[in-house]
RNA sequence: GCUGGUGUGGCGCAGGGGUAGCGCAAUUGAUUCGUAAUCAAUAGGCCAUGGGUUCAAAUCCCAUCACCAGCUCCA
């Protein structure tokens, strides 16, 4: 007997049954439900149920039911190319967020062109609605399944699974793939689907293997579906930064002066300074000192902080790195070793700490060229740098005043509800990449998953091995872009290593030697990525106090050049930044080029307006404008830039 | 670094072995206007750079550089 539990009911059996038999003995099952979930586990609507099982049905909506969905799809997507390269080798094909890709070994790559006939052959598939049949071998017959086939890399697959696993293989027409499942009931239910570009990618991430080429694509239930969500992609590539960061000016490269190395204009430059005097302001008032430390430094001065074993090939060397009988320098491509000089300056007294130091500083760091990507990723960049000198009883506290601070910042910038907490730790089977012990490691990660445990709650937190800086573990505030991609805004560090590497020490009250430890940390991140953010953020059209440009007035023809010149200079006069178009073109025309500029506030004057010292005012904000004396216009902004209204 | 794509006036594009084109922007006139585009004229390009093939290259080939998507790596 076979108890069944689903939907409220308590169903039994006397022989085991399928998921969809089962629910079907209630009530019709919607077309709807693509899969279920037994015990927890997502399975397909054929699965045979062989115990007692709590069931729950999964549609589309449900991420695991589009998972299973876009799953299918990629068989599908495999299955056609097999059928117009007979000759591509199978790899792995997942479904992932927003889609699914499949990886082939193919000669020649595919190209974006050959994917029409990828898409009409998948659809032909879809049209025929074979069945997914699911069915195991052992293991040494899959290997020779395979063989036969000549799916090299699925022999690999098979061979790395652990000895005790099930192996399981799908089919639906001639097509067979070695897969965990589940799967649909059948190809027909893929009634929208689009392949959406196609690149290279290492066989197991991998980039000592061999690169195969991976076809992407997106499928849904419906047509409508899939347009609204082709759609909201390109609403999306519109707020790219690094299409409108270059449309409106903020900033712009030059092949001649090099990858990675943006040019910023007058408004990325304006709202860079804004930004960097309002943290370090910030910073002073929390107690920051501030520092101004060398942009490069010599060999052996990296050599000492172990950047030249750990971090050679991401800087930039000035002079011959291995010719030990002449000077060589590098620029920095981190601060630690020249902040850290500020506290070795003098002997220090336990009562100077936690001694908190701040500097707006700048980082090269010689990328792969591959890797820069618009503001986001730079080989020059610009840092809310700083580093707290502590006592260990210090620590928790001064940790979460870091926290605190990136907190206040990015919420300020109104970037914090688009963060997630990652907690970077080493590999402890990877050590060459580190410094200090597996026993520093382990005392360095425990006091800082405590300290996250206690301030943000485990479950709000991810762990990434292998993404610890060398010298310590890290908490990283990872900040999502336009397209959903993750990038680290803000991190937070303990060092434990670095300091005895420079011996840094401070006298105790029981007047022993103590090595302090040192937190690394950014307040806001770097000020090219924060830009980049802030600009995917609001669509270009800034917040008031970071707009490059707050005002922009027009007169309503050239007879008040005057009053518009005098309403300038009065806002002007009250530090706020304004422009007026005091041109001969139409005053419409001003107003679409202010608009297009994404200014926060258009004003028009003519002569009520002179008449009475008064400002008719556009604002991009709907519901801010009207008429308005021009002292209240003043004052009106003055307080939004005061409170950093968003 | 790897795979693929793309480089034509400031921007967006068309063209394509034999006088380099369009729209927007710019400049100069005219226009003086009340909340999303006034009219006209003018100017602006070694078609990314360097090699080749050819009687002839922006166009075909090779290399380099830059940009884009993704992989790998990272703030």
């Amino acid at each position: 007997m076979i108890k069944v539990l689903f939907n409220g009911a308590e169903l039994s059996f006397d022989a085991p049954v399928t998921v969809y038999d089962a629910c079907a003995s209630v009530a019709p099952v919607s077309r709807e439900f693509i899969a279920a979930k037994v015990n927890g586990n997502v399975v397909g609507m054929t699965h045979l149920i062989e115990a007692d099982a709590e069931i729950s049905l999964l549609s589309f909506a449900d991420a695991e039911g589009a998972k299973v969905f876009r799953h299918t799809a990629s068989h599908v997507l495999a299955e056609a190319v097999k059928t117009l390269y007979p000759t591509a080798k199978l790899t792995i094909g997942p479904a992932i967020d927003e889609g699914f890709y499949y990886d082939f070994d193919i000669t020649p790559a595919l190209t974006p062109d050959d994917l029409p006939a990828i898409e009409a052959e998948m659809k032909k598939i879809i049209k025929a609605n074979a069945k997914l049949e699911r069915f195991t071998l052992p293991r040494e017959e899959a290997i020779a399944f395979m063989e036969e086939r000549d799916e090299p890399y699925k022999v690999e697959l098979i061979r790395d699974l652990p000895e005790d696993a099930v192996i399981s293989f799908y089919k639906q027409g001639e097509f067979v793939d070695l897969c965990a499942g589940p799967h649909l009931f059948s190809t027909g239910a893929i009634k929208a689907f689009k392949l959406t570009s196609c690149t290279g990618a290492y066989w197991r991430g991998d980039s000592t293997k061999k690169m195969l080429c991976r076809v992407y694509g997106t499928a849904f239930p419906n047509k409508d579906a899939l347009k609204a969500h082709l759609e909201q992609i390109e609403e999306a590539r519109k707020r790219d930064h690094n299409k409108i960061g270059r449309e409106l000016g903020f900033f712009t490269t030059v092949d001649t002066v090099g990858q990675g190395l943006p040019i910023m204009l007058p408004k990325g430059s304006r709202v860079i300074q804004l930004l960097q005097r309002w943290i370090e302001d910030e910073e002073q008032r929390r107690g920051y000192l501030l520092t101004k430390t060398p942009l490069m430094g010599k060999r052996e001065f990296f050599k000492i902080s172990g950047h030249w074993d750990h971090y050679l090939d991401g800087m930039f060397v000035i002079g011959d790195p291995y010719d030990e009988t002449k000077e060589c320098f590098a620029l920095r491509p981190m601060t630690c070793p020249f902040q850290y000089q500020v506290f070795l300056n003098k002997k220090r007294s336990y009562r100077e700490l936690p001694m908190r130091l701040g500097e707006t500083s700048t980082l090269f760091r010689n990328e792969d060229s591959g890797e820069m990507h618009g503001l986001i990723r730079v080989r020059q960049f610009t840092i809310s740098e700083g580093h707290l000198v502590l006592r260990p009883d210090q620590l928790a506290e001064e940790f979460k005043g870091c926290l605190e601070l990136a907190r206040y910042c990015l919420e300020t910038l109104g970037l914090w509800e688009d963060c997630t907490f990652r907690f970077s730790q080493w590999d402890p089977n990877n050590t060459s990449k580190y410094e200090g012990t597996p026993e520093q490691w382990d005392e360095a990660q425990a006091v800082m998953g405590e300290l996250l445990d206690d301030l943000l709650g485990r479950e709000n937190y991810t762990i990434g091995i292998d993404e610890a800086a060398f010298y310590g573990p890290k908490l990283d505030i990872q900040c999502k872009n336009v397209f959903g991609k993750e990038d680290t805004i803000v991190t937070i560090q303990i060092d434990m290593l670095l300091a005895k590497k420079f011996g840094m020490e401070y006298v105790d009250r029981d007047n022993s030697m103590t090595t302090p430890y040192i937190i690394h940390r950014t307040s806001m991140g770097c000020y090219e990525r924060t830009l980049a953010l802030l600009l995917e953020k609001y669509a270009g059209a800034l917040p008031l106090w970071l707009s490059p440009n707050q005002v922009t007035v027009i007169p309503v023809s050239t007879a008040f050049n005057d009053y518009a010149d005098k309403v300038r200079q009065t806002l002007a006069d009250a530090g706020l930044r304004v422009e007026a178009d005091l041109g001969t073109d139409t005053m419409k025309y001003k107003i679409r080029a202010a608009q297009l500029e994404k200014t926060p506030y258009i004003v028009i004057v003519g002569e009520n307006e002179m008449n009475s010292e008064s400002v008719s005012v556009r604002a991009r904000v709907e519901g801010e404008g009207g008429v308005m004396s021009l002292c209240d216009f003043k004052a009106k902004l003055l307080s939004e830039v005061a409170e950093k209204k968003r």
